[in-house]
DNA sequence: GTGGTCGTTGCAACCGGTTGCAAAATCCGT
DNA sequence: ACGGATTTTGCAACCGGTTGCAACGACCAC
């Protein structure tokens, strides 16, 4: 079985005590004792087990990645990022898998019978309410990629998606694009409903753009291919597109080419996110980026900065967006 | 603070060992006693610590997810249906992002320390020894899409790659293919070693076929379309690829359409995984298919076999591959 | 040599559960 | 109502650590 304290204890000659404040930051060793111990350590390849010692310290350092986008390319990037931050400052990402569920009751239960430090909710289409559901319970939560409301006392670090909305429509203004149109996620998503808001918003003052809407079953190929082609199968379509996000984009101008259409030249497309993928040549989609790193850094600090004082409550994080010039727009 | 066995048993008016009792499968507990004791733990919200009790019973449930594919869109699908199927037996999966590091030393040590029950290798270009330096440590391990040999005392669930390599030639030889080529993965992995092997070991007796290899330098889209790019800049393409894997393929179609080239027209192409990507109408990749969920599923009932009979070592299963259709490769 | 200070050490209790064992309670047949 | 068999229950020890406290010893100054 596996080497205890004790083991060490016994072979190097001293109390368990001793053993264990060999291995604890700032306790008091003696460097004679601390030689003997490491010997021993060493000898049987002892480690301490970190589920005992958080029973006493209350820290587990696992830290709950709460997620529903195991569909979407973006979100790779995501959990490689988010892992490996957590894991370089010795946290343990336990991972669930919300795929069909919304309910919090179940993932919440779960991650507190593990006893979690903290939870990180990473998706763009879960509503405020659900981090909140963690909020209540005592846990530190970060909401990544969320929704900011004011009113709320969740932590979200993610993008102002009404902001992002308003840069897509600008820059089709910008661009010329008279009859334009947003190519939506899913209706529930908080992140496609801020995104409506904002190009729409902007647009609205101008009386001589027209702007449809149209919204995708999912943030997918299928969904943005779909979509597109039901678009086209309706008449003329318009002369430039929002798409809620990359993936979608990227389902969109699949169908464009597939109906023959031109891109840039005959539709014009943005999307959002600026995944791996848009830079792909067969792709290379004018797109907003949303900097991703940053927030999963961020969400990661703000994090530790909860475990650090447990009464800090930070306020959320709205990081810059901004376009990234590459084939699907015309130029201005 | 959070309830405790101790809360529940004070408010119930029972023993600690008469809460526990209830809490656990199979042990004696009277209705009455049940009764008074659920109510007691309903109104606290008591759930049990599932650390605490990991000290005693020796099970944490928690399952080592170890990768170092956080680049692979694929393992998007990989990593959905292991949460998943995890989850759904009560198991939590730990991941451990091992980007950039190929020593086990590390994941092996910190595993152990959060007493993981078993641990699951899921990569394709690790090495044998990686998983079995768990196994020698005596930790149950199952290394999904690895690499089986006959020697190796750890348990593999994957596919044949050898024989996917085969199949791969076979086909290319079925459709009147003679000039063909593999442009594999990276070097160094041990998937595409033995894709090459049986790629090259079905050609080598056709005289009338010639077969050149190259190595892309990693399992991505980029090293995929620079690899692609180089063999164009260095003459005339041979008849039809066969890639290492979709990613790569994908990579190399975009340098073939980029150069103005017709697929499967000049050149064909055929590829291996066929993730959701792969059927995308704007990639529509010919590509072998690997049974993704059913290695998963696979790996995720012999692990569990393997909790239930420590001294069960199971065989490795591989799982077949077959060749899925689509417009990369020219009709026979 | 003595007294005081301070760093080191071990004891024992505790973290939140589980479990072997024996005592207590219940059940059953007669 | 009685005795034995069978549950049910609580006690106490334990899982692998941590930590407050008091005892201890080393060192220093006088």
């Amino acid at each position: 079985m596996a080497v205890t304290l004790k083991d060490v204890a016994a072979l190097a000659g001293v109390s368990r005590s001793a053993v264990s404040r060999c291995f604890t930051e700032g306790a008091s060793v003696s460097a004679k004792t601390r030689a003997k111990i490491e010997k021993a350590a060493d000898q049987l390849g002892y480690r301490p087990n970190a589920l005992a010692s958080s029973l006493t310290t209350g820290r587990t350092k696992l830290i709950g990645l709460v997620s529903n986008n195991f569909h979407n390319p973006v979100f790779l990037e995501v959990f490689d990022r988010f892992t490996r931050g957590l894991q370089d400052r010795g946290l343990r990402p336990l991972l669930v898998n919300l795929t069909d569920e919304t309910d919090p009751a179940n993932s919440l239960r779960m991650l507190r019978q593990y006893s979690v430090d903290a939870v990180i909710v990473a998706s763009s289409t879960l509503p405020v309410s659900f981090a909140e559901r963690f909020h209540a319970a005592g846990v530190p939560v970060v909401h990544s990629f969320g929704r900011h409301s004011p009113g709320a006392r969740v932590t979200v670090v993610g993008i102002d998606n009404v902001e992002a909305g308003r840069i897509a429509a600008t820059e089709l203004i910008r661009r010329g694009y008279r009859r334009v149109a947003m190519l939506a996620g899913p209706k529930s998503a908080t992140s496609t409903q801020d995104r409506l808001k904002g190009f729409l918003g902007a647009l609205e003052a101008r009386g001589d753009i027209s702007v449809t809407t149209s919204y995708a079953r999912a943030y997918s190929f299928e969904a943005g291919w779909d979509e597109m082609r039901r678009l086209l199968d309706e008449g003329p379509p318009a002369e430039a597109y929002f798409c809620g996000d990359d993936v979608l984009s990227i389902g969109a101008l699949a169908a464009l080419k597939d109906a023959g259409m031109q891109v840039p030249g005959d539709v014009g497309i943005v999307g959002l996110n600026d995944m791996e993928m848009a830079r792909w040549q067969n792709i290379d989609l004018t797109t907003i980026r949303q900097p991703i790193d940053a927030v999963v850094e961020t969400s990661i600090e703000l994090v530790c900065a909860m475990l650090e004082d447990p009464d800090f409550h930070p306020a959320s994080r709205l990081l810059p967006c901004h376009l990234v010039e590459r084939g699907t727009l015309r130029p201005a």
